[in-house]
DNA sequence: CGGCTTATCTTCGAAATCGAAGGAAGTGAG
DNA sequence: CTCACTTCCTTCGATTTCGAAGATAAGCCG
């Protein structure tokens, strides 16, 4: 079953623009691989004999000849993706076009530690594959997110805030003696961002900020995902102004977390009398006017808002998706961008777009594929 | 005089890897550029047979055989390049590799507008060539900064604050009238950026604040140049915490600019009674030991250093490099760093550098060279 | 409908690139 | 010093890639 691509280089390069959407056609591909049109010609050819592309009617003139759209074939091959959090783990497999074809949520403890969680993670895609996979078509690639940082040298989990047992850990490494194959984690909001970078075409530099239990924040600089040393997009322990002063678990006074995130919000909203059990609830409350959930999510979104001004000023994205549970509610993004766009430069906020997310809910698992594809298509 | 290099897509790879310092022979060239050796030696002896580049000696040896050094040919070409100030402008010529021929700094007036002041600079440019450039070597490439943020798309400049009748003015075009070759428009502070960056080899992402009669601030990020939609790299107009309530030119209250900039510490100096003309004049009274300077610069870094906090959570720089005229006072980097040290992530700060800027007077103009080889080099 | 324009894709000789092999010029160990 | 080993660079035949030209398939427009 498993089985790595038997795709060198410029062959590699064309699969990859076909896989990530940004090609459909032979056209395509040759002005943006930058080989002539006839060698894509004879590359393409050579993929379809090999089961990896597959050609699907014809697509949309663009004022002479219609191209023949190309697609990855269904058979050339799945990926194994995981996103997992503190208490669930989102799990599917992906064609190679990085489309979802099954996914599922299974209950897990992350506390359990990595080998026991990691191991559930590997059954369920071993279950997965042999009930939607039919035998033949090979397994290409694995990936999973954790809901903290990764060195993206050593690929261990570092100094985790919230995974007893998990620092240190070579996640990929583990997976790895059970895989045969590209092996890819990631923390959880870098792979939301590079799900959600799909949806924004042409967009170069994107934030996307993730509000539900806490608050992370993905980032893609001229077009890549921006790792930094691993820790890059928290935004969680920037210090807000505040009259009062609250410690947050970092030890750090006045933390946005400690005031915007959802399990703030659940505390504030518990101490106004209101039980609340998930961020999701907060919405629901929202929507049925309740006027102190309502008021609470708005002054999240300020707060969240007045940490965006300096980072809008200094990164000067084109966009800013919002999502997360919490982003359901209308409220949090009006107040975000009321912040942004009264403290901003002109400049900044002139192009600049403050929208809902539109991934969806596999947004991290379609950005593990996507980041997957860069390493599974190449040599 | 007028020549644009006759280097298609390949040879300028080589060329420009030789140009910015990457590579040194032809080994180097054939690992960097991908290309078979044997293809390297061709392109390189075409080069060379064309003027462009040269053999200089040997290198030393890792362990075989000695490499053939290669560089820029003297007579290949000179960079003009400029660094336009409010009261100044620091202007000169590069040879091929980036390194200055000759610098010079004139007083000049930004606000007499572009027409002038940019004609100025170019008759600089003129008087330079004809008496420090042989006849026969071709200026390849014009580039100058401006202090204002800058459309990456236009080349104009946007919405400068202290640049009047600068607005929606196309810089590029209008030096492209004179010049029919490669023109850079840029930022300073990102012009500074890139010229840092040579300095800080294998550093992907880097931050360079400079401090001076106002505070910039330019990023690269995964090695290049980050513009963002031009006004990247913008930190002076964030709100920093404060007891009192002071109102920016910018019209909001409490920007860091108004706190922390060397303009904000001449008007407190002069309050407290000292006067001085020039950011550097404080520098000068720090190191006599002038208590109410240092405690002035004290406070402007720990200003700074809190608004790095933010963005070193965020961004998770490599390095943070500090220059401007400002940054000669001590006390202003060990504030900076006390600041930063204590309120970021440990991930985020474990690895990182916050270090005095190391490329000199000359890095904004070194950065004018290294973008512009990437534009010269090219077709 | 029938030219005109635009775009996609293929064919085939010319040109560039590769890669294996080998010579040249070093290092380091015995 | 000699010998094994490494790295750098070149030579030369095999292969890949290019690009101009042509075939094919549309859309546009009177």
């Amino acid at each position: 079953m498993n089985q790595r691509l038997p795709v060198q280089g410029p062959q590699g390069d064309l699969l990859r623009l076909v896989a990530t959407g940004r090609a459909e056609s032979r056209a395509e591909l040759s002005r943006l691989s930058g080989l002539a049109a006839s060698s894509v010609s004879l590359r393409v050819e050579e993929l379809i004999d090999a089961g990896l592309l597959a050609e699907e009617g014809a697509g949309t003139s663009r004022g002479g000849r219609r191209p023949r759209r190309l697609r990855l074939s269904p058979g050339a091959g799945v990926l194994a993706v995981a996103d997992l959090g503190a208490h669930h783990v989102r799990l599917g497999l992906l064609d190679l076009s990085g489309e979802p074809l099954v996914v599922e949520e299974r209950s897990c403890d992350i506390t359990d530690g990595p080998r026991r969680t990691l191991d559930r993670i590997a059954d369920a895609f071993d279950e997965l594959l042999t009930e939607h996979v039919p035998p033949g078509v090979p397994l290409r690639g694995v990936g999973t997110g954790v809901p903290g940082p990764v060195d993206p040298v050593t690929l261990r989990v570092v100094t985790p805030s919230r995974m007893p047992g998990w620092n240190d850990f070579p996640v990929a490494e583990h997976l790895a003696t059970r895989y045969d194959l590209p092996v890819l984690v990631e923390n959880d909001a870098n792979l939301m961002a590079a799900g959600e970078a799909r949806w924004w075409p042409g967009t170069e530099n994107l934030m996307v900020v993730k509000a539900g239990t806490g608050i992370g924040c993905g980032v893609i600089a001229g077009g890549r995902l921006h790792r930094g040393r691993g820790a890059a997009g928290d935004i969680s322990h920037v210090r807000v102004r505040s009259d009062s002063s609250t410690v947050c678990a970092c030890g750090h006074p006045d933390c946005l977390e400690a005031y915007a995130s959802g399990a703030a919000l659940m505390t504030a909203l518990a101490e106004a009398g209101v039980t609340v059990t998930r961020p999701a609830d907060i919405v629901t409350l929202v929507n049925d006017a309740v006027p102190e959930a309502t008021s609470l999510v708005r002054h999240a979104g300020r707060r969240i808002g007045e940490v965006l001004t300096v980072l809008v000023n200094f990164f000067n994205p084109d966009v800013v998706a919002v999502g997360g549970s919490l982003s359901a509610a209308e409220p949090l993004l009006t107040s975000i961008r009321a912040a942004v766009w009264e403290r901003c430069l002109p400049l900044a906020t002139r192009d600049l777009e403050i929208a809902p997310a539109r991934a969806g809910r596999d947004a991290a698992l379609r950005g593990a594929g996507a980041l997957l594809l860069e390493a599974a298509l190449t040599l």
